[in-house]
DNA sequence: ATTATAGGGAACGAAGTCTTCCGTTCTGCA
DNA sequence: TGCAGAACGGAAGACTTCGTTCCCTATAAT
């Protein structure tokens, strides 16, 4: 297979992931700004979606798809319960699946599927919580609730690029756990620490 | 002294309250909103700023104004290093600066003023973090910049109303000092947890 | 050669925003 | 009591931004 069915075929991956990285960005980014980070025209979007909210729906779809996928193979691991919990942790750290999800809360309509995926996601999120703390590996005067506003904190960090953002947030993830494991444990960080420079340019280019 | 100097001097607090209160819910909000938050025509704003600009750098200025305020007083400080420290972080947190200077942050023009209190607010914070890791009791892996960006995570919770906020940020701040302190310790957390339809409402109503 | 499909990007209409402007109210003072 | 002008409310103006549509071209399949 090539030709312009291939080129239509790699559209459909390059405007998701322009797409993702755009509206992560920005929630409220214009739908030519994903069409010009895809390096397609704005017809090529609008054959795929019928509107801006349908592509918005797609994505927020799939990162609650991508957030059940990680906490059910959190669920299946069975070996030591707390490294299964940390397993989980970094992983939807790095599935960054909640930067889009809670922005766009509320920006558009969401759907039935939509609807059922949120509810799935949150019967598992409780399911692994509750089975670290029976396993007495974590802090119990948490909830779970309390855990995804911690997540959600970890998400709100955007500093530099994609790479160092990352980082970042793992080194605090690690920083976190140390303070969420029973018994008390502290580890060594990892990635190097946050400069000045780096909070710094934020105030010379636009956020 | 009373009647129209009066209700103008009233209106020049409730004109910055209300500011303050729009512009960290919502940065790029119009300057109607201001207007209506406090109660007051659009004239009233323009009697007052020139523009939506010269507003936005009065706000900043504030917050950065009373961020140093904060740290100076912690430095002040004479009994445990700790304590001046944990002092410091809760004084940040209360007065909810972050949440301003840093969103604002490119949206305007920096003027002059604003530059020098920023790189003054920057000496002390880097003053307040050396002297308490050099007194032991902070995690030394962590620099000035990496408590500004824990900071920054706390600042980015928003969750129910004003009252509630200020209530979970300080539950994180407790969890997060637990993994910051030397020797490790670990406290009680403050406040009621989160709970999931606390979550779960910003689903229905704009964030 | 012809038709069908994908895509580029200008054009359009609607919505939103900052700012200005004008008429009105009310105070302080002669 | 009468008046100058400060303070104000809010509609109108001028402009920008953004989602969506439309028209045309390029290419692949027949």
């Amino acid at each position: 297979m090539s030709g312009r069915k291939a080129q239509a075929a790699r559209n459909d991956e390059l405007i998701l992931q322009a797409a993702r990285a755009v509206f992560t960005a920005d929630p409220g980014a214009p739908i030519a700004a994903v069409a010009e980070k895809a390096g397609v025209g704005i017809s090529a979007l609008y054959r795929r979606y019928p509107s801006k909210e349908a592509l918005l729906q797609k994505l927020c779809g799939d990162g609650l798809k991508l957030y059940i996928e990680v906490t059910e193979r959190a669920l299946a691991e069975e070996g030591d319960p707390w490294e299964a919990f940390a397993g989980y942790l970094r992983g939807i750290v790095d599935a960054d699946t909640n930067s889009l999800t809670i922005k766009l809360a509320g920006t558009f309509q969401p759907t039935e599927e939509l609807g059922r995926d949120a509810m799935r996601a949150g019967a598992l999120a409780t399911e692994i919580h509750r089975r670290t703390v029976e396993a007495g590996v974590l802090r119990p005067d948490l909830t779970t609730a309390d855990i995804a506003l911690l997540l959600e904190q970890i998400a709100s960090i955007r500093v530099g690029d994609e790479r160092r953002i990352s980082e970042l947030r793992h080194r605090y993830l690690t920083l976190m756990m140390d303070a969420l494991r029973l018994p008390p444990a502290r580890r060594e960080l990892p990635g190097p620490a946050a400069t000045d420079e780096e909070l710094s340019s934020r105030w010379w280019t636009g956020s």
